[in-house]
DNA sequence: ATTCTCACCTGCGGGC
DNA sequence: TGCCCGCAGGTGAGAA
């Protein structure tokens, strides 16, 4: 599910809310992707500062250290002064004086990871292979240009990657693409600089626009404030195999790259 | 070193 | 109606 646009509209839809709460109580459900990395009491009593994002993880600032959480594919949370009973997809709970913070996560792909710092050796695994923040001055377009001319795999694989610029997911790659007129399958360090200008303001359009609608809701994505997004009805190519493009009426073509499914248009992206 | 495949887990929709 | 298969928004680990 969740991609930058999806973390970020989660980020706001309780940052504030959230923000100077006193941890009461921690509760972990079924194992997530990885253990959370501390004993629960060692939590209790800790101020939650500011949530922040890097990529696709949240950043929740403590006393002492921070939460690393991750929604892997499936996975959303809730704030609320009051949640409804637990369903048996709820896997964590951070009850705070504040409210409470719920991850919903189906498939388990999620995680929370606590760190003593984001240099300590697990926030290092986790967050430091991250290329560039797509929505920050840091993504200019010279070292992306430079990374793409390393880079044999075809393009939607180094985006995807998010080695080289994060947040980019299965949805924004083949929207981002798409409005690019750059196709799936070239190899990265093929595209000139022109094109590469071209798809480095696609990426920063088709995310920041992705933001602004609430997200992407295919199935069940919501904010923590319960609320869809709409980004959906505004996609051009990604779920719409066989229906015309809608700039030239070509039907979408669905290809798969690495266990993905991409979609894209033959005549609006030829190469 | 880069690149590729697999694994993790559950639910859903399509075809038979 | 029910079963089986493939597929789904991510990404670290390990192999090639």
């Amino acid at each position: 599910m969740p991609e930058l646009p999806e973390v970020e509209v989660t980020r706001r839809s309780f940052s504030d809310r959230i923000a100077g709460g006193e941890i009461q109580a921690v509760w972990l459900g079924k194992p997530l992707r990885w253990p959370l990395g501390c004993g629960l009491s060692s939590l209790v009593g800790q101020k939650v500062h500011a949530v922040r994002r890097r990529g696709k993880y949240l950043l929740l600032d403590l006393d002492r250290g921070l939460l690393l959480i991750h929604l892997g594919m499936s996975g959303s949370l809730v704030f609320a002064a009051e949640l409804p009973p637990r369903g048996p997809h709820d896997h964590f709970e951070l009850l705070t004086s504040q409210g409470h913070l719920r991850l919903h996560d189906p498939r388990r792909f999620g995680a929370v990871v606590f760190a003593e710092s984001e240099q300590s050796a697990v926030a290092v695994k986790l967050l430091g292979r991250l290329g560039m923040e797509p929505l920050t001055e840091q993504f200019a377009l010279a070292p992306f240009s430079r990374g793409l001319k390393l880079r044999r795999s075809a393009i939607k694989q180094v985006l995807l990657s998010g080695d080289l610029v994060v947040g980019v997911g299965n949805i924004y790659a083949c929207e981002a693409l798409f409005r690019a007129g750059i196709r799936p399958t070239v190899r990265a360090q093929r595209l000139s600089v022109a094109r590469a200008a071209r798809l480095h303001q696609s990426i920063r359009e088709v995310l920041s626009r992705a933001v602004e609608q609430g997200g992407t809701t295919l199935r069940d994505f919501s904010s923590a404030m319960g609320e869809s997004g709409h980004f959906q009805l505004e996609a051009a190519v990604y779920g719409r195999a066989g229906q015309p493009c809608s700039i030239c009426g070509t039907p979408i073509s669905q290809i798969r790259q690495g266990q993905r499914s991409t979609f894209f248009c033959q005549s609006c992206q030829r190469k």
